[in-house]
RNA sequence: GGUGCGGUAGCUCAGUCGGUAGAGCAAAGGACUGAAAAUCCUUGUGUCGGCGGUUCGAUCCCGCCCCACACCA
């Protein structure tokens, strides 16, 4: 029986990985995984540059549309759900395509995300409020209190990771070091990947020449129909928060347009550190 | 034409009572184990507008010139 194979499409966005990765399903006559943590809501549109209906009727996708964002769409959500669809692809053809800019997502996908009990959703809501009120001060103290190890090898200056951490330790009792284990997983089949780039310069025009399309597609209507959602984790994204600042009147249309270009570019930049990463394994 | 105020890092500016300079933003590099388009870390040499003068030494003081802005004509 032949070794089942995935390609995993990969680099910054608007680098062309979408027309990209068509292409190559078409030719395997196989369909395509989504590895991007925005595309899967069907709620975002317009800013998340969505492959084409046209696209989407050429080859099957999964990860897109496929979820809603009052949805918690996590990393270990989307593990479940890539190794699944592989699975199911793999069923009836050797290769598979990933494609994404979510580089923890790839790599939760290629190599695994160790396992950890569900939290408490009342501990983690607790938590939220405490660091609302108190800021990352109290984090840092209670960490010291509770979880010495996270506290002296983790990142004690970064609040997510913090959050995390306390509410790992708070609900199982084990600092959330202590569950990871620094193994990749085997998948029982191979994974090869494809690394799309561009110079920066022309990158960066075409980064910031798909922010005014997507102006003159309607961003700003469908940023203001989603604005009761603003507070979700699937709306703290570029092209969404900037314009939903604007409504608020923080700032002028024109500086709200530069913002997201700004954001986009560095959004690219850190997406490079991931995929220099894969592409050198 | 006259007067005033400026010309310092890509941008906005601070500063050096004369010993060749530093913040914010931008930018670059990096990290990443259930928010990841998130979050966090690191990185600051630039003819201090030009040419002269004074001085051991000038970005700083003096002179002239150029440029910008404001006001007066």
């Amino acid at each position: 029986m032949n070794r089942k194979k995935c390609l995993i499409v990969c680099g910054p966005t608007a680098v062309g990985k979408t027309d990209f990765a068509i292409e190559l399903a078409l030719k395997h006559n196989t369909s395509i995984i989504s590895a991007d943590s925005r595309q899967c809501y069907r709620e975002l549109n317009i800013g998340v540059a969505k492959p084409s209906t046209d696209q989407l009727e050429s080859v099957p996708h999964y990860f897109i549309n496929s979820h809603s964002i009052q949805q918690e769409v996590n990393v270990k959500v989307f593990e479940t759900y890539a190794l699944n669809a592989a699975s199911k692809i793999f069923k009836g053809n050797d290769i598979a395509v990933m494609v994404g800019g979510t580089g923890l997502y790839i790599k939760a996908f290629a190599e695994g995300i160790d396992e950890v009990p569900e939290v408490n959703k009342e501990i983690r809501e607790q938590i939220s409020v405490h660091y609302k009120e108190n800021g990352i001060q109290w984090l840092q103290e209670e960490l010291k209190l509770h979880d010495p190890k996270f506290y002296s090898e983790g990142e004690m200056e970064n609040p997510q990771r913090m959050l995390r951490a306390l509410e790992v330790k708070l609900s199982t009792g084990k600092s959330i070091l202590d569950f990871q284990s620094n193994q990749k997983v085997e998948r029982g089949f191979d994974i090869e990947y494809i690394l799309l780039d561009l110079p920066r310069e022309t990158l960066y025009q075409r980064i910031n020449h798909r922010v005014d399309i997507m102006m003159g597609e309607g961003l700003l209507e469908e940023v203001k129909s989603l604005y009761s959602f603003r507070s979700l984790n699937a709306l703290q994204t570029v092209g969404y928060r900037e314009l939903f600042d604007f409504i608020e009147g923080k700032h002028s249309l024109e500086f709200a347009i530069e913002e997201i270009k700004k954001n986009t570019r560095r959004y690219a930049k850190r997406q490079m550190t991931w995929f220099k990463k894969f592409a050198g394994n």
